[in-house]
DNA sequence: ATGAAAGCGCTAACAG
DNA sequence: CTGTTAGCGCTTTCAT
């Protein structure tokens, strides 16, 4: 199964065939020649020499010496039908960089973090991108973020502005929620509900909500915890007599947005008619339903490349990561009723 | 931003702490200190040191030391509904056992695989899980396949049963197409198709071709290439006259089957009455359609885990990888028609 | 049963 | 402009 691997090509190797010392050729490759003032000439042979003998420097030995590890870690929570594209992201871009990026699915979830962090930390990663979104209580993420201060290069994707010491960027869905409730008022919606599960809607529950003052409505919102986008467990809680009023449904995922629309339709409701309905993540299955799905959209696929290439920036040239803001937006689609907002 | 690191714990001061020299103290920690018969007193007092200190030994020194990386390559070509969760169990196992994963998503290019190969050599992975179907040419891999050689424990995945000198595991859709087959020929289907990109369907079509035979049928099955899983160019292809007899369709995707559905209602048929739509891939959205797609299910979920198993018992214990199979699935639902399989 | 010493492969002061 | 030298932190003979 193994063979004798040819034993990797060392720099003295490469130092031989150009005829310099280890020295010259390790400055050489690590592209302090022009610095140094070695001669064109000797950068050229050593340069030449690596190729011809397809040199890499052994990143344990380099790390070692360095004290760097050439390693970006990554925690971020994959989630949404975008998750992969993400995850491509961040590890091609590395690679292209001759970084290696160490990606672990974070779940949200404090413990597992703390652990993560340890392990980046033994890796003595060059830089941590981390997805950390605003806890509450707000001191839940203490022990994690002075954890972080210890650590070069970090950067923090969060969904809300927050009182947090390390630059990033805000993935906001507070101006699609904005849109998506402006446009149901429009449509004349007054029994607003939130569907899906509770943890995490927290969020969106806020946003909605003033999302609603800043329109000055009176409309209702009712929260419906749906843990799982099962037809039967949605249509369980639609079918409960205090919610037959609601007319406009903001599900937690796209599933639970079709899981609703079939258990409404079950009750005779129509859709959208009836009730309007908005799903979130805006899969690539949303537009494929017999009633295309309405939804709300993070721009997780152009996010992976942008953070990463900032973050090599930040490692070799030391440029600062800066704070930036990502809306995302409100896609309409037949689900959500009424002309789509733009149209007179 | 980044403060001053409390500089990590060494095995210098845990040797000082426990009394002991370097030497004894990293004999202890390896787990060497019984062979060498090392004081029990000793041993304890080096492990509570540790422990004390937190100390993790430098992975780039040993790493160096002992010409290995405790780094596992992953090369898979992510795609799917359950990536995320595959590729979760690949970095939480290896994690769990004090490895990191790194993971790249080889999109199933042979150049891509091979620059990801180099850098994966370059970082001298202790094992290597790569994801390598048959290929067509066969000698299509050779280079990839001479470079595997160079590697320790290479683990390969793969659709179908090829000559290929690496212990791995068999994904195989032989089964569940039979499956899928019978039960449209049961209920009368005579007119079949396969809809989907064309590339990366030849298995699939081979499948189909071979269990239409093994079911000695006369049936016929025609070849639509569509790229795009959209309304209109799904639309556009099943409108061509000549594809008006068809009555069972077998999607490449389950998202191409939910866009063949409404496509096919468009023009007046009833599904599955008139047309049986099977999908692929059993994506969280298939049983939430008006009308719930049927599919054909890969296990991903339960794989990565149990490969990353196998793949770090190989390295430590020497445990020889073993090549297994692991069929995939028929998911019978409302839209493949008749009665599911298995009912009288 | 334990410790002193050598060296994994590379880089950066420091002398020439 | 180039080479000699001294480690980075760890593991492992080999002596004791």
């Amino acid at each position: 199964m193994k063979e004798n691997s040819p034993s990797p090509v060392r720099l003295k190797a490469v130092a031989k065939l150009a005829g310099v010392s280890m020295t010259t050729a390790s400055s050489v490759l690590n592209g302090h020649g022009p610095r140094l003032r070695i001669a064109p000439a000797s950068i050229e042979r050593v340069q030449l020499a690596a190729k011809e003998l397809g040199y890499h420097a052994n990143p344990f030995a380099s790390g070692l010496r360095m004290k760097r590890s050439y390693c970006i870690g990554v925690l971020w929570s994959f989630g949404g039908p975008y998750a992969t594209q993400l995850f491509r992201c961040f590890s091609t871009q590395a690679m292209q960089h001759g970084y290696n990026a160490l990606v672990y699915d974070s779940m949200s979830d404090a413990n597992l973090i703390a652990s993560q962090l340890k392990q980046l930390k033994r890796w003595r990663v060059d830089g941590l991108i981390i997805q950390l979104y605003r806890p509450s209580p707000l001191n839940y993420y203490d022990e994690i973020i002075s954890e972080l201060r210890t650590l070069p290069n970090v950067f923090v994707a969060t969904n809300t502005k927050w009182d947090m010491p390390f630059p990033g960027i805000i993935q906001s869905m507070e101006n699609a929620l904005l849109q998506a409730v402006r446009h149901l008022l429009r449509c004349g919606r007054k029994n607003f509900a939130v569907l899906g599960h509770l943890t995490g809607s927290k969020e969106k529950i806020d946003g909605i909500r003033r999302a609603l003052n800043s329109e000055s409505s009176d409309a209702s919102l009712a929260i419906l915890d749906a843990p799982e986008p099962t037809r039967e467990g949605v249509e369980a809680i639609l079918s409960h007599p205090e919610h037959q009023s609601i007319d406009a449904i903001l599900a937690g995922t796209d599933e639970v947005a079709a899981a609703a629309i079939l258990a409404l339709r079950k009750k005779g409701k129509r859709i959208p008619e009836d009730v309007a309905v908005i799903g979130f993540n805006d899969s690539p299955f949303a537009p494929l339903y017999d009633l295309p799905i309405a939804s709300i959209r993070r721009h997780d696929d152009v996010l992976g490349a942008q953070i990463m290439e900032k973050m090599i920036a930040s490692i070799e040239k030391g440029e600062l990561l800066s704070v930036e803001t990502m809306d995302m937006d409100f896609v309409w689609r037949e689900s959500a009723g009424g002309p789509p907002p733009g149209t007179a």
